[in-house]
DNA sequence: GATTATACTGAACACTTGAGCAGATGTAAA
DNA sequence: TTTACATCTGCTCAAGTGTTCAGTATAATC
């Protein structure tokens, strides 16, 4: 991408502005008389520049034809993470920000997510507690000892999962339940995938 | 909201499809080019009929000046919630769908919120860890024993705070540690905010 | 000094587009 | 039957809009 003039940025700025938060191309004489320009062919120019440097492209010979490039249309979307915190500043100052956490981006885009909020506190010296969601990618099986969702008699529940022989042993993470073995020729079993994330709303 | 006939909600959808998914509102004769319509006042009538339905405003002798109600406007986001598991089906089968787990929906668009990666198992048995990210409500205070962010010398530590008289306690979740006390008067603090979400990422 | 890119004015042109009118057909409710 | 509404054709018109041409001026680059 080649390097942008000032007024070249300030009315890809508009444009941005207009098209991801509006959802609003903006004509010509839009953008002329937002920025005092008295000649349409002014605006021309610029999206001629901006065109030539991979900002965006025209449909030719149609309203309000303008389509932005792919970077800018997407806004960063989640909570802001928060690195270091700069002295003197407000918490979630531009200086700290070291991201932004939302599941699209810890997960990236993965579409056999899907999240399970959990009943009892069976997992709860892995962290796993009452009412949590568990965020859980869908997968036939898993590796031995992995916590993942078992389903039982079309039951969900989330415990480390070991196979030994053809025996399942469904293992909870609280010493006042007891391991759990299941004979999957004899009770309709199956794995609901790995779980890969942990959520919590506290109050 | 009325009843829309079969073809406004053709309509309807072909809109939410441009403006939603290509970011481009189609004119009056881009419609009826779409439906085989060889009157763009058949169009006129059904725009008509949305508008006086509510389903969608437009900016009078404007090119593409359609505009979509709110709810039209936002796609489902994050990642499917799974309730029951109905037999049979896939997990992620419609009929098990709760809703969909994204912070948006959770924190309903709050723009207080900050995310800080937990370093340490000082709170521990509160069911953080150590690279757990937090979600901040920033606030200035907290009731008694609320977990939540302290910030000392412009270093941020999650912990349970207490206020005794003048003095603050910071009290961790692990009995390897002790409790900190802190005199505001000697040691520049603040309160970062209020913890009021976990999120985990396992592997 | 010549060339190129940027930034703009002003006017004219032609296509694009929304709006409007008159009228037709079919369906369903009153 | 009457009424209302949805759906559509065919046409016209005016406003909206992109495009082009002819210039002017400045700054950076070769």
């Amino acid at each position: 991408m080649k390097q942008l003039t000032e007024k070249q940025q300030e009315i890809l700025d508009f444009l941005i502005e207009c098209i991801r938060e509006e959802r609003y191309t903006p004509t010509v004489r839009e953008i002329a008389e937002r920025f005092g320009i008295k000649s349409t062919n002014a605006v021309r120019d610029h999206l001629a520049a901006l065109e030539r440097k991979g900002c965006l492209t025209r449909r030719a010979n149609t309203s309000r034809g303008i389509e932005l490039a792919e970077e800018y249309l997407e806004k960063p979307e989640g909570i802001p993470i928060v690195g270091r915190v700069a002295a003197g500043l407000p918490v979630t100052a531009v200086e700290n920000l070291d991201g932004y956490l939302a599941f699209e981006t810890l997960f990236g885009g993965n579409d056999k997510l899907y999240a399970l909020r959990v009943e009892g506190d069976s997992m709860i010296d892995d962290g796993i507690w009452d009412g949590d969601y568990v965020i859980v990618h869908e997968q036939p099986s898993l590796d031995n000892g992995e916590i993942g969702v078992a389903i039982i008699d079309e039951e969900a529940t989330v415990k480390r999962i070991h196979r030994r022989g053809k025996i399942i042993e469904l293992i909870p993470a609280n010493e006042l339940y007891q391991p759990m073995e299941i004979d999957p020729e004899e009770t309709p079993f199956r794995i609901g995938g790995k779980v890969i994330g942990v959520h919590r709303r506290l109050r």
